[in-house]
DNA sequence: ATCAGTGCAAAGACTTTGCACCACT
DNA sequence: AGTGGTGCAAAGTCTTTGCACTGAT
């Protein structure tokens, strides 16, 4: 059976008139096998234990084409390198600044909020997202 | 007579344990004149008019205490160089992802949301913040 | 044959770091 | 004289770019 994500893929690149690489569908492979919010260099290393030909540079175009046609999330943390994640549910993540591990937040609806948003501004919003950042329990733990 | 922002920056100088430096107080002077976001760099090219002397490096360092004291804030816009403001009353800015114009919204209210994050996760949250960006009017019509 | 996409390396943008010097205790 | 801060340059990190090559129409 053809999952309902695989459709959405193969839409979304039909109409952006971007073609579906074995590439691109690595980098998006990797980003569903990996837990948490990987950068651009750590999907690298998984497309390239499956295909030691891909270049760095093209995982860093593969995600910039993805995030493009919304298939994909880019996270701007306050530390540097952006990291993505799949965009699947809306949902919101808060990162650790001192181990960096990425925990989903739920129970919190951002949607009648983003409402406002687009009410409120004569911009055409195209993005917007919260960035949460704090201590984790461990770390907290370990003051 | 002595501003309240004023007797905040002495204090919270204070608080921290770093020094009020003449070229931390130029940073935070560049801030309260430049309208809009700037970058580091920008802050920069402002301070030295002033004081021809002070280097880049220092602009970056003071950057980052005058933000871990809470007097500043930074911005992660999706484009790359971090950028900042006064932190002064809570508002939301968005960004045109052509232009870069910065335009604050009003009438958008951020704190219940933000007390739905503390409540919903067992992280100790330092920062809650809105990332927006769109297409400004001005470059909307030029399409 | 064409043309988007790729691999690779080099360049670029932004930021941090190392270190000698400085200014204030 | 000790300590945090500064100026400067060099290094570092993350990302983009140029270009020759490749692979699918």
């Amino acid at each position: 059976m053809v999952s309902a994500l695989e459709r959405d893929v193969r839409e979304r690149f039909r109409r952006s008139g971007y073609t579906l690489t074995s590439q691109r569908r690595a980098v998006l492979e990797a980003l569903k096998d990996f837990k948490g919010h990987p950068s651009a260099e750590e999907v690298y290393l998984v497309v390239k234990k499956r295909n030691p030909r891909v270049a760095l540079g093209t995982v860093y175009q593969a995600l910039s084409v993805l995030e493009e046609i919304g298939l994909i999330e880019a996270k701007h943390w306050s530390e540097s390198p952006v990291r993505y994640d799949l965009n699947t549910e809306p949902h919101h993540d808060i990162r650790c600044i001192r181990c960096g591990e990425v925990t989903e937040i739920r129970g919190v609806e951002f949607e009648d909020f983003a409402a406002r948003i687009r009410e409120n501004t004569p911009y055409e919003v195209t993005n917007a997202s919260l960035v949460i950042e704090g201590v984790c329990p461990n770390c907290q733990s370990q003051n």
